[in-house]
RNA sequence: GGGGGAGUAGCUCAGCAGGUAGAGCACCGGCCUUUUAAGCCGAUGGUCGCGGGUUCGAGUCCCGCCUCCCUCACCA
């Protein structure tokens, strides 16, 4: 381990030791007389012959064959009986009884034990066996401890599916995974499952053919969004630098650059609110392929969302917020204009700007003088349409205001090719047919630099260097982006982002 | 930023028409060699989020602030 500022924990209790509670006392106490026994309270290793998990399962030949079985895991609760005790230990998601009594244990051995405490790690050696209740047990001839616990866990007290004292107010979990992970299974169950889902992207997207890539997250200029940026300093070049809000303009470079298939997944900051739904740094998967469209794009997430329902939910139809949803594909497409009209009966289509905000805001919905006819359909559409997607939905067909990156209709005037995934209510992937034409991207990059002026702090800058890329040339491409965070949320049924996102910001404690 | 809720022992919580802080679990001591929310007996433990004010007296009432949650606004 490398040098560790403090945290916001708390102080190490050499730092401080008349601020330890009674608690923390009684156990370093522990510690020390531990070392007097010649007893390491933090050794080297241990092997294992099984997993809980896996003793668990062979429980029947083990106990019948009575052959010794090394396990490890920490200590959860602790029934103590004068010369004997019973314990449960926790390894992974998986806890088995141990059964420690004095008379079989070397006198050493009963002596620590009798230093130990719920959050400690031991591992044991025995036999596996039936208690007279019918538990199965690993009745300890051996114990060793691997790690002593100093700072007290919350005892947790539970029986079947009843838990008494659970731990979970929201700030403390959110503050201190270590013991969210220790004690609530749930908080343990998101945290794999989001592991395996992106390692199933990546899978999916190696498999395809794409290339994964890294690109700066500390940039010059930033784009790719709409989004206020943070702002760092780099001292070497005594020159301001961005975090970056996308990975887009620099994935297309590769593009141009002649790399067919590039992805990336990373984190991507976006100063800006904080709610359930949102989270400055977030993880955004982005995906390019030359010589392809959005419509490749919308196979590609169908793919990717049926193989993700077979090897991480294992079905393809799961419950979110009380709405069951179907991953089967093909999922429903549907032009941004019809869906409109239909729940709507607007026509957004060819309108002129002050007779459609007289529409839009007959429903009851606020239009600004300053916005533009693309900015009043985004609003209407958010307002009225969004939250009824409930089904996995493709919308597809963009104002061109909305999507400065976006390449124009090949058939519809004012439009792009552009589309959106949308799955109980959320936005869960964007996807354009990438803007190819340098002369166009440029106007585009203009209109934004004009609307920045105007006062827009989202607008994006003009890059000169990404024009200069498409100057030299980039084959038509289809572009994939894609809210890791959220696309976990909405599997796991999660209620907020920070409930998917392990260490989530919060404000630091004074 | 607006509105609502919460903050009391290590954990989960009670206390409130203002009268010297409570329970269970954890922890410490004692008893207990198949218990399982183990049990029984005893002890320790609290600037009641922080700072002001009202009052003879504030966890409780008033004002300000901090943190978290929900919600709206902003926003992917």
């Amino acid at each position: 381990m490398i040098n560790t500022p403090t945290t916001d924990q708390g102080q190490t209790p050499e730092e401080s030791p008349e601020k330890l509670d009674h608690v923390m006392r009684a156990r370093l106490e522990k510690l020390t007389r531990l070392r007097e026994l010649g007893v390491n309270p933090f050794p080297y290793g241990f092997t294992k012959t099984h997993t809980v998990e896996s003793a668990l399962s062979d429980f029947d030949k083990l106990s019948e064959s009575e052959e010794n079985v090394k396990l490890a895991g920490r200590v959860l609760s602790v029934r103590l009986m004068g010369k004997a005790a019973f314990t449960h230990i926790q390894e992974e998601a998986h806890r088995i009884q141990l059964y420690f009594k004095m008379n079989l244990l070397e006198e050493l051995d009963w002596e620590v034990f009798q230093l130990g405490d719920i959050g400690d790690i031991f591992g044991v050696s025995g036999t596996l066996f039936t208690t007279r209740t019918g538990e199965r047990t690993l009745k300890v001839s051996k114990l060793t401890l691997l790690s002593k616990n100093i700072r007290p866990l919350p005892a947790i007290k539970e029986k079947e599916d009843t838990v008494w004292f659970k731990w979970e107010d929201k700030e403390e979990v959110y503050r201190n995974r270590t013991i969210d992970l220790i004690l609530n299974r749930e908080s343990r169950e998101k945290l794999i499952a989001r592991s395996l889902i992106t390692r199933e992207i990546r899978n999916f997207l190696d498999e395809d053919g794409f290339l994964e890539v890294e690109t700066p997250i500390m940039q010059s200029m930033y784009g790719g969004a709409n989004a206020k940026p943070f702002v760092t300093h780099y001292n070497a070049l005594d020159h301001d630098y961005y975090l970056r809000i996308a990975d887009e303009l620099y994935l297309k470079r590769l593009i141009a650059g002649g790399i067919p298939k590039v992805y990336e997944i990373a984190k991507d900051f976006r100063n800006e609110g904080i709610d359930r739904f949102h989270s400055p740094e977030f993880t955004m998967m982005e995906c390019y392929a030359a010589y392809e469209d959005y419509h490749f794009c919308m196979d590609l997430v169908e793919r990717m969302f049926t193989r993700l329902a077979i090897n991480v939910l294992k079905k393809d139809v799961f419950e979110y917020d009380n709405n069951e949803i179907s991953l089967k594909a093909p999922f429903k497409r549907s032009t941004m204009a019809d869906l409109v009209k239909e729940k709507c009966g607007i026509d957004i289509i060819d309108r002129d700007r002050d007779e459609l905000a007289k529409e839009v805001s007959d429903l009851g919905i606020h239009v600004d003088t300053t916005w533009g006819t693309g900015k009043i359909i985004d609003e209407l559409f958010s307002e009225k349409v969004e939250p009824e997607l409930i089904q996995p939905t493709f919308v597809l067909d963009y104002p061109v205001e909305l999507s400065p990156l976006a390449k124009k209709h090949r058939s519809v005037d004012g439009l792009v090719e552009r589309f959106e995934l949308f799955i109980a209510g959320m936005e869960v992937a964007n996807s354009f047919s990438e803007l190819n034409d340098p002369i166009d991207q440029r106007s585009r990059f203009e209109e934004q630099a004009r609307l920045k002026a105007a006062g827009d702090d989202e607008a994006h800058p003009i890059d000169e260097d990404y024009l200069q890329a498409l100057e030299i040339g980039m084959p038509p491409t289809g572009g994939l982006g894609m809210g890791i965070d959220r696309l976990v949320l909405i599997l796991t049924g999660a209620e907020s982002l920070r409930d998917v996102i392990l260490f989530p910001t919060l404000r630091p404690r004074s």
